[in-house]
DNA sequence: TTTT
DNA sequence: TTTT
């Protein structure tokens, strides 16, 4: 609302496979960690440094279950979303932080052959098939994925 | 480093005036919160929801002094950057995470006479005066700045 | 398809108000001028040079009437998108090419009491009374537009 | 100027390779075709619909040397940049418009061993040598580049 | 802590 | 044809 802009685009490797975890409503969402490098000169030593950042993916419903379908650790793929912060509390008491990417669009940038694990059976079979895919019909791994935002509305 | 991507760009409104941070060697941190706004509709209630998305953004040097002089609390500014999350250890020896949006270029949005402080003198005067201005000469409000990215490696 | 992305984002004025197309089978296209500036220092001569962009912005169906209806020549606003450049033959038989942003998602970044002219009645007003509202309902003028891009396949 | 913003984000593949040309001053220009794809679903037909995009991709001096040594034909790549439409008059004295994405960032997305032609030596080796590495120095070809925007005034 |  |  009012104008504002909240967009993160990453390309990174997934850390990890994707973690699932099913509603009751019948609602899911993954979660993965993704790396993106940073590499630059320290200007005093002239040394060569390279750093890490990792990144808390969080995709929901169908699109989690293609991410978990295809998407194996190691692979390399484009994140599009929006950064949230949830908070919650510790053991302690203590309010904690935690942020997390939440993707509204992905595209797999690992090269089908080379990709981690290798789903069994046809992904491009069901498009031709059906006259008229449903807008979450995901017959193709090598495409951009673009989630339906207003499709649901889980407390997170 | 090996071809991954960490980009962030938001349009929002400050929440604070730019706190600075002044090292010994020069070198200078800026930081301020940007609020980022969501609205949704709940799906079961038909309720409109509203959000607020808080991003802790860090400038450094001759940007973070820009962002200083020019930008003021409730300002809206366009920012892009990169995620950076810092650890840091509580007093209870805890080991705590703070993402930070580290800004790499800004576009001012709010127009010049609406800011909630206006600088005195103009802005403008000094860009016509030097044949050969400095890449970080910032004679202009109005205009996309863009941080020189290896200008320096401050320890954060 | 296959891991690509074209993806554009601009924030300019627009030079014109949007010019609306109806189709036959109910859909809709708008079309308006955006020009983005840029300044820089010629080196040479150490004059501050100013150049202006002009994109061809494409909007569909529903987000094209919601530009129609609130976006004024003049104003500011947000855009996002893909490039696609359209072939047409001009009078004397030469292949032309016309590059154009075809509008997925939009904010207004004009203060909605500033714009060049501002639509009668309230347009926050509908939010509240529907309890379900449909996904093109745009109910409030200050909110990001998402468009649903699989919603039609018109050919353009 | 003025708060506008001009960004261009591309993963596509190139369609040939770089085609250079140099400067008396000493500045140079690259350009190469890049291919972005979108499929989709005719809603009439059923049908899946593949297109390929074309975008005209402009680099310049240093960025340009290194796109035309390790960018090959058919690698993928992601180019981030701005939006640049050249005027220009045929040979009947039409006025004609080509518009290209004029490059200020750029990754390497096809792994190092699969490039179509691979650059002969260590691309890795200079960085160590040299204490305080030129901005420009670019040893490392999995790493981002990002063009020093001010780095000169062609006329293009 | 912002904004509409 | 916009804006500052």
């Amino acid at each position: 609302m009012t104008g504002t802009l909240n967009k993160v685009m990453l390309i990174g490797h997934t850390g990890d496979d994707v973690k699932m975890h099913y509603f009751e409503g019948g609602g899911s969402i993954g979660r993965f960690p993704l790396a993106t490098n940073e590499s630059y000169t320290n200007r005093t030593t002239g040394e060569r440094v390279t750093s890490t950042e990792w990144h808390n993916v969080v995709v929901r419903n169908k699109a989690a279950e293609i991410c978990e379908k295809y998407l194996k650790k190691g692979d390399k793929v484009y994140i599009e979303g929006r950064i949230k912060t949830r908070k919650w509390q510790d053991d302690q008491g203590n309010e904690r932080y935690q942020t997390e990417i939440h993707c509204s669009e992905f595209t797999f940038l690992t090269p089908k052959n080379e990709s981690g694990a290798e789903p069994s059976g046809n992904s491009q079979a069901s498009a031709s098939k059906s006259a008229k895919p449903k807008k979450d019909d995901y017959s193709n791994r090598n495409e951009t994925y673009s989630q339906d935002e207003e499709e649901d509305d889980l407390p997170f």
